[in-house]
RNA sequence: GUGGGUGUAGCUCAGCUGGUAGAGCAUCGCGUUGUGGUCGCGAGGGUCGCGGGUUCAAGCCCCGUCACUCACCCCA
């Protein structure tokens, strides 16, 4: 990959890549499904306001905007460019509440659009494939604990290594901040958040700095912030940092953080890393909080993250907590692609590229053609009559693996492109190997 | 938005203290005249990002501008 692209942040794959990408994303899609999750799509455009309705414009929104619209045009509602598939899916939800079953599980594989500074693996344009179930009212914690499973799974299923969810429960942290003295509970999340890039030392001094924290209580939440264990053994070091009684809440996240961990030991074994540093800055998370690492591609930052959510929707009186995942597509994809470590086995759908003899053989070849595919077989016909040699090279650049020929006498034979052995056979019964049905998504490093 | 780097063939890049534009790969042709890939020979392909300036002369120096890229910020 890494082509200079037109426009930067806007991402326009080959044909080749393309079909990598749809097989991700069929992949997700049955991955979903078999879980029970309905599909769903929800329009790009947003008035601002939905956008905005946590109060806080930490996105880069695109706003848009008619080049015909009128000077004075104050009444159109202004609108933009969703930024997630979260808050619209939240506004979808309140707005069709009446239309659906609570809970309701459904999955969003949607572009979203943020005007921030392209780098590699960050986009102005990029798919995101949400999972999120909501409730209303209430919703059991269970739910976290599933979300957690369905993604993990659908990350396996990809084939893209190996990665950790970096599972964290925001009650957990805010009540311990609280319990040790710091109230200003967003910045202590934000700075901590940072832990790995910056440095505990670093951490500490901002936390003295900008969240009001004295040495020791500084001291302390970095202490917090540094467990990091692969099972429920998170929950004894946290217990000996508190000293006495921990608070209500903190026990709460406790309790959440260590059914997720042994639940998710059992069903996704090895996926899952309690890491008390993970806050997922100033979002609209209350609970559970994970981000994902693809090992091998830490600096590209997380590929699948989310939360718990328990306010995000309302309507009236009536509030839908939910949970929910997102897995950043096309950061996946750009990165793996680039790296080669995913690849497609050929740039077109085609498996049979059928020749011509003569220029007047064109009728009969559509024939043989729609033989093959009335039986799901892509097939191409030549365009012209030109040498067989040229025939088979047009074939081999575009990676069709298959080449037929039909003689004077209507007898056909088959090549195998990439073996050369060529075989008489009937359009009427031959199939390729199920593999060469369509193009093959390889993974070319192998897990360790 | 702030700061650094880079713009030359389809791609990756060379181009000296200014002197009329180069390589490898790719493409196309021929050898092999209707069965590709190897090999050999040959060919095509460039407003040197764009605009202005200095100079007898600018890919190279100066100014501006655009794009790309990296870091910060933020995040999938």
């Amino acid at each position: 990959m890494a082509r200079k692209a037109s426009l930067s942040g806007y991402l326009e794959l080959l044909p080749a890549e393309r079909l990598t990408e749809l097989h991700m994303l069929d992949t997700l899609r049955q991955v979903f499904e078999v879980h029970g999750f309905s599909p769903l799509e929800t329009r790009a455009v947003e008035t601002v306001e939905t956008l905005l309705q946590k109060g806080e414009i930490d996105q880069e929104i695109y706003a848009i905007s008619r080049i015909h619209e009128d000077e004075g045009a104050g009444r159109e509602a202004k609108l933009a460019l969703r930024f997630d598939n979260t808050v619209p899916f939240a506004r979808y939800v309140t707005e069709n509440a009446g239309h659906l079953a609570f809970p309701f599980r459904r999955y969003q594989i949607q572009k979203v659009w943020r005007g921030e500074r392209p780098q590699a693996g960050r986009f102005r344009e990029f798919s995101q494939a949400d999972i999120d179930i909501v409730g209303d009212g209430a919703l059991p914690f269970r739910c976290d604990v599933e979300i957690a499973i369905v993604m993990a799974r659908a990350l396996e299923a990809l084939r893209i290594g190996e990665f950790s969810l970096r599972v964290n429960n925001r009650k957990l942290s805010e009540g311990f901040y609280r319990s040790i003295g710091l109230t200003d509970t967003a910045a202590v999340l934000r700075i901590v958040d940072k832990l790995e890039k910056v440095g505990p030392s670093q951490v500490a001094e901002e936390l003295r700095r900008t969240a009001g924290a004295s040495a020791e209580q500084a001291q302390r939440a970095l202490e917090l912030a540094q467990i990091r264990t692969g099972d429920g053994s998170f929950a004894e070091k946290v217990r000996a940092l508190v000293g006495d009684e921990p608070s209500a809440l903190l026990q709460e996240g406790l309790d959440e953080l260590s059914e997720l961990m042994s639940v998710l030991n059992t069903r996704v074994p090895g996926r899952a890393m309690a890491d008390l540093s993970i806050a997922r800055g100033l979002d609209y998370y209350t609970g559970t909080v994970i981000e994902t690492l693809l090992h091998g591609h830490e600096d590209l930052g997380s590929i699948c993250s989310g939360g718990r959510y328990e306010s995000l929707a309302s309507k009236g009186k009536r509030v839908f907590p939910g949970v929910g995942l997102s897995i950043g597509v096309t950061r996946l994809l750009s990165a793996l692609l680039s790296s080669g470590e995913l690849a497609a086995s050929r740039s077109v759908p085609t498996v049979v590229y059928v020749t011509l003899r003569t220029s007047e053989d064109w009728g009969a070849a559509q024939d043989v053609a729609d033989q093959l595919r009335s039986r799901g077989i892509s097939a191409e016909v030549a365009l012209s009559a030109e040498k067989f040699g040229k025939q088979i090279k047009y074939a081999d650049r575009r990676g069709i693996p298959f080449v037929w020929f039909t003689d004077d006498l209507g007898r056909h034979e088959v090549k195998d492109i990439r073996s050369g052995t060529q075989e008489e056979t009937d359009p009427s019964s031959w199939a390729p190997p199920t593999e060469d049905l369509t193009p093959q998504i390889i993974r070319k490093t192998e897990d360790p």
